[in-house]
DNA sequence: CTATCACCTTCGTGTTACACGAAGTCAATC
DNA sequence: GATTGACTTCGTGTAACACGAAGGTGATAG
């Protein structure tokens, strides 16, 4: 059984966060003891690393409730669990992509730093170099004086 | 040159978000017509791009106008732009092995239910298959009566 | 000339998901 | 018995827009 502080710590939330949650609705397992204080086993804890997840994944907060409340209903909510996941899944593939495209962007642009600072390239043209995936991207220097 | 509305459309922000970018300093380049209209250029379009990237990384917009304002300042500040650059390619790095374990969580949830619905398993147990990366995580029944 | 679009503007409040601090409780410890 | 430390509830603060209202343009249509 776990406190608030180590279910934070165990999960990688914050204490606010996983009192908000559980406040919410979206632990069902967690119980309180005679202090009133919250207590955690390990099926909170994957309560939490889920709640976390589809958080993450642009799930809002109402519909993940949606979603707990689904699963306590039982074997007769799974289509509709199918369905909501299937749909999340597809959303964390498009994120996926993204995160990817980002890290190459931002690869390009400290590349691009190091060359100036390593005098391998005269001066500081388009120092943003932003849009590299655009066709017709500028290529020539970006702050005229 | 762009209006509000088509350089929102080319970089898949809000017309809302673009305004309020603009309004914050982000697009130095940006114009306004006879009208008092904004006209976004190419350069313009390039800077809500990597706004776009940079926010979605992490970057607090406070932020993001530090490292604008460190642009229009020249050369001098090469260095600092390197090093802020570097520190967020980090983060996109950390974001994307995020991002592919939320996907990975999703798709063994969504297999998960497809093989109830297909009858391969027998009943619902642990429909929360959340925490599958853990040592410790719960392999039997979520709900128990 | 007027009216209707289709934009744009500014202004101001609403929203989400917490963050944070205050004030209090409670068990254990020094 | 006073302090410590972790917990509680309560209540306001916040970031980054979202959204709607109210109104100003300029082009086109009748």
């Amino acid at each position: 059984m776990h406190t608030v502080k180590e279910a934070a710590l165990m999960t990688g939330l914050t204490e606010h966060a996983v009192r908000f949650y559980t406040d919410k609705g979206l632990v069902p397992s967690v119980q309180r003891n005679k202090n009133n204080i919250r207590l955690f086993d390990e099926e909170s804890i994957n309560w939490l690393y889920g709640i976390k997840c589809l958080k993450q994944t642009g799930m809002q907060i109402e519909n993940i409730k949606t979603y707990v409340d689904l699963c306590l209903e039982g074997d007769s909510t799974v289509p509709q669990r199918f369905a909501l996941m299937k749909e999340y899944k597809e959303m964390a593939l498009v994120q996926l992509e993204e995160a990817k495209q980002r890290v190459a962007h931002l690869e390009e642009t400290t590349h691009h730093y190091q060359a100036i600072l390593e005098n391998r390239i005269p001066d500081t043209t388009n120092p943003n170099k932003w849009g590299i995936d655009r066709k017709d991207a500028r290529s020539g220097p970006v702050f005229r004086k």
